[in-house]
DNA sequence: AATTAGCAGTCGAACTTATCGAGTGCTAAC
DNA sequence: GTTAGCACTCGATAAGTTCGACTGCTAATT
């Protein structure tokens, strides 16, 4: 028993599942691709498949679909990340012109991603736990409001609101920043808690109050940028990609709408040899994803591994993993390549 | 003929087909509702209901639905807007205090809006246009690059990274943050373009070619501040509300994601005398929009009519407009107070 | 003029039955 | 290890049937 044709088989059945949406028969099978083998050498093959739990027939009478592990085999072992085609470069770089803030940044890549692979794409925004405080800025709105801003090296830039106790003029607001921007400079943002009593205590007495409240404010900042979250966009595919998942549909976007569910997800996997991590149906071991599969790559501005957030898809298991695979990644590389660059 | 009681039926066909979602008969409608009158009667009164394109029967052996004009009748003139539960101001009022910066402020509510009216919920971002500047601040990041930051009496933070042609030391971009500030400052952001020109010359020569760089990306960030953009929450609604859409699911979820489609829709939809903003099907002009209905208010900060954003939520045009309209409204009004307050 | 009872007629939904054919597994021959 | 042949399975499709919820109309009633 040639063990290599069984996977060409394998991929055979994959591919045309994926391609007609129908389950795949030894005839049509022996027909489509040159194996070289009549269907009922096929079927043998297709029956160790089977046992090996890599494929399924829905129902007696009718041809087989591959299972997630079907699917797993296919993804690890069988199919080649494409090169990505020229209209897509191009689109990428079209994209690096436009950009100009750090969230339309990433709003306009997810939505470059979904229109590029068909599917649901989402990006986890950079988490602040590299960046380092480059300024920070309070700025009076009433008497008795402030605006309390924070920039950090990444560019990405956090506000918050306070009260304060009594009116404290213009000028010692800024005072205040200044004293901030000295004091917390190129500090780590994940480096916790700021010493506010000693920022408190550096300031004269009458402005200790306010100053309290500042720095608790900047601390807050700082924590709610662990907070992980995430763009989304073409939710759309989800719906177009046919009857496909069919009513399923409803969870699959409540599942995505319920942030932390993916960002669960996208945390627990881990990047293959390839760059990519994937998870398919079962394996992402949540009830409404069971007919979905995350395809999901690292991107990170600098070379600090681990700490780098993720980006990539979500679809029907059975969707086209290689082109989807070689998006993927190559959209995480080149947001990777925009951020660094600044 | 009781005019009044046409009514009463249209009412009550509109109720219970928004209860059952199936066309209701006479029978149904005489047994269900205390009309006091026979069947016979009441099929007498859908017939003319019919005539005047009120409701309509799909198929010669059904009952009747009602119309977009039937719902536009029964919205019009039968539907009083309801109180709020308790339930649901007690949510808002939770809402209120877990507030803080400007885009999670909006987030947060166009959740609760999905929430309350399970539906998809959209959010209007206020314009700048009535917003004054209140600071801009300049912030090296690396030795050729820099972000611009403006801060909006609205709270609003805006940014935007800009190149410089050449290295500039971190005390003179601060310094010309400062010149900015005291230039432009409480100016209307509406007010364009901004004297780009005077505030080069005001400048000592060596550093002229980075403000006009500077001044520019500020110019950028009032004009992009103009353009619209939407958040929205809840589009799981869309298809848990039932096979109701359908497969319409689809093109509709497209819809949405072109914002543009819902901004110039919210736009060009007026505020009636009760504060609400209704179109029902066909009248949303828009083919993937025929079987859903927006219903919409304006919230505004201050009391500059015209100017306000909108808020509200699509939903099927079979929807229970009169929890809808209340709860879309109240949402209205206590986002107007929570950002005027600060 | 409005209301009502009665009744014939319509038509989709749901159920039944029959047919068709793609596809399988098995056996025996190559 | 491969292949041809064959009996068998079973879902999908089509066609036919029944059932019942409604309607519209007419004629009687208030």
């Amino acid at each position: 028993m040639s063990d290599t044709r069984r996977l060409q088989v394998l991929r055979a059945i994959v591919e045309d599942y994926v391609h007609t949406r129908e389950p795949v028969g030894s005839k049509a099978l022996a027909e489509r691709h040159n194996l070289e083998v009549s269907p009922a050498t096929i079927r043998n093959d297709m029956a160790h498949l089977e046992e090996e739990g890599l494929i399924a027939a829905p129902h007696t009478s009718a041809g087989r679909i591959p299972t997630d592990q079907g699917y797993r085999l296919f993804v690890d072992k069988i199919t080649e990340v494409r090169r990505l085609s020229k209209a897509e470069r191009r689109a990428m770089d079209i994209l690096a012109e436009t950009a100009d803030d750090y969230d339309s940044m990433l709003e306009q890549t997810v939505r470059l991603l979904a229109m590029l692979t068909n599917q649901v794409a989402v990006i986890q925004h950079p988490q602040h736990v590299t960046a380092r405080i480059r300024h920070v800025d309070i700025v009076q709105m009433t008497p008795q409001k402030a605006l309390v801003i924070v920039i950090l090296s990444s560019g990405k830039v956090e506000q918050r609101m306070v009260t304060l106790a009594e009116a404290v003029s213009e000028e010692s607001l800024h005072h205040l920043g200044q004293r901030l921007s000295e004091q917390l400079f190129n500090r780590s943002s994940s480096a916790l808690p700021i010493p506010v009593d000693t920022l408190i205590t550096a300031v004269e007495p009458d402005l200790q109050p306010a100053m309290a409240v500042v720095a608790n404010a900047v601390q807050t900042i700082l924590e709610s940028g662990r907070v992980d979250r995430i763009v989304m966009a073409g939710t759309a595919n989800l719906a177009r990609s046919g009857g496909d998942l069919g009513p399923a549909i409803g969870p699959i976007l409540e599942a995505l709408e319920e942030q932390v569910v993916l960002l669960r997800l996208l945390h627990e996997m881990q990047q293959d040899q390839r760059g990519l991590s994937i998870r398919i149906g079962q394996e992402t071991s949540h009830e409404s994803l069971q007919e979905t599969a995350v395809v999901a790559a690292e991107y990170t501005p600098v070379e600090n591994h681990g700490t780098g957030a993720k980006l990539g898809v979500v679809g029907p298991t059975r969707m086209d993993y290689g082109s989807t695979m070689s998006t993927v990644r190559a959209m995480a590389r080149y947001l990777s390549r925009i951020l660094s660059e600044g």
